[in-house]
DNA sequence: AACAAATACTACTTGCAAGTATTATTTAAT
DNA sequence: ATTAAATAATACTTGCAAGTAGTATTTGTT
């Protein structure tokens, strides 16, 4: 019942940066800041470069900076973004689909807890969890 | 959100079984129902002979067989056994635990969440799952 | 006693996410 | 122009869950 680390450190960097929205953040920054190993955060910072949420400027004096209000990015998006939600989203056996038809036990409860999940990612956006620390315990 | 293979794969095994929980039942006729690597499932099945749900009966004329009513043996339980509950009950971000003092966004309503699944796991029997089919699809 | 049919054990292989290393490119400052 | 500091791209390595192979052991049937 875990994220994969990749959207977890999605998350977390995206939290942090939107503390302070409109200014530039370094990888090293970022880095320094999220104990994220460095090689792996800046592949990650050139996707979610590429899936909208920020963009990136090159070069001395760059880094990353969102392309819009931190308001506007949900907790949902960025996981679509980085693993597709279809990845959480399927039954909790491990099958492909959830048949309503034919269900077993778990099925039902489970439908609904799924749908609680999808309503949290979906409605906690970025600047919500940028209220909070996100730290590494 | 999915549980592990392994876990999927016992629950599906223990959930086939306790449609006749009192017929011994070989590895071949598993494998054959329920789609299962033959030698994963085999080494599956020690590990749940161990865990003391089922015993073994070795030997030509043998197979598996519960321990104990299929009424006393609850999803969380055989989750447990095969990965460790604490895989699936941590932060969902992948942290250590949770910290109810210093929370993120996330962390109240995925607590909630997430014992609504723990609630799910250890109230669900074995016997309840197995009255309806749970097939590959 | 020999055989057949079952489980048990140990080691190897594969696939994928995560992590690492290297090199190329971009751009501000000098 | 040169340098320095940043991102970008590509390929390689590691770690772990899942899957596979082969051999050993157990036990009922003949
Ligand atoms: S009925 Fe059960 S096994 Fe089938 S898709 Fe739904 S949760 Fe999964
Ligand atoms: S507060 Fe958030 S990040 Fe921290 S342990 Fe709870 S869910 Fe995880």
């Amino acid at each position: 019942m875990k994220l994969s680390k990749t959207a977890d450190y999605s998350l977390r960097i995206l939290s942090f940066m939107a503390k302070k929205p409109d200014e530039l953040h370094t990888a090293k920054e970022l880095v320094d800041k999220l104990n994220i190993s460095d090689k792996y955060l800046r592949r990650l910072m050139t996707k979610l470069s590429k899936s909208g949420f920020i963009k990136s400027v090159q070069g001395r004096e760059g880094g990353y900076r969102f392309t819009k209000p931190t308001e506007q990015i949900f907790v949902s998006q960025i996981i679509d973004a980085v693993d597709g939600l279809d990845k959480y989203m399927g039954c909790i056996l491990g099958f492909g689909a959830c048949s309503d038809d034919n269900p077993c036990a778990l099925h039902k409860k489970w439908a609904l807890v799924r749908t609680d999940i999808m309503n949290l990612f979906k409605t906690t956006s970025i600047a919500e969890m940028a209220q909070k620390d996100v730290q590494k315990i």
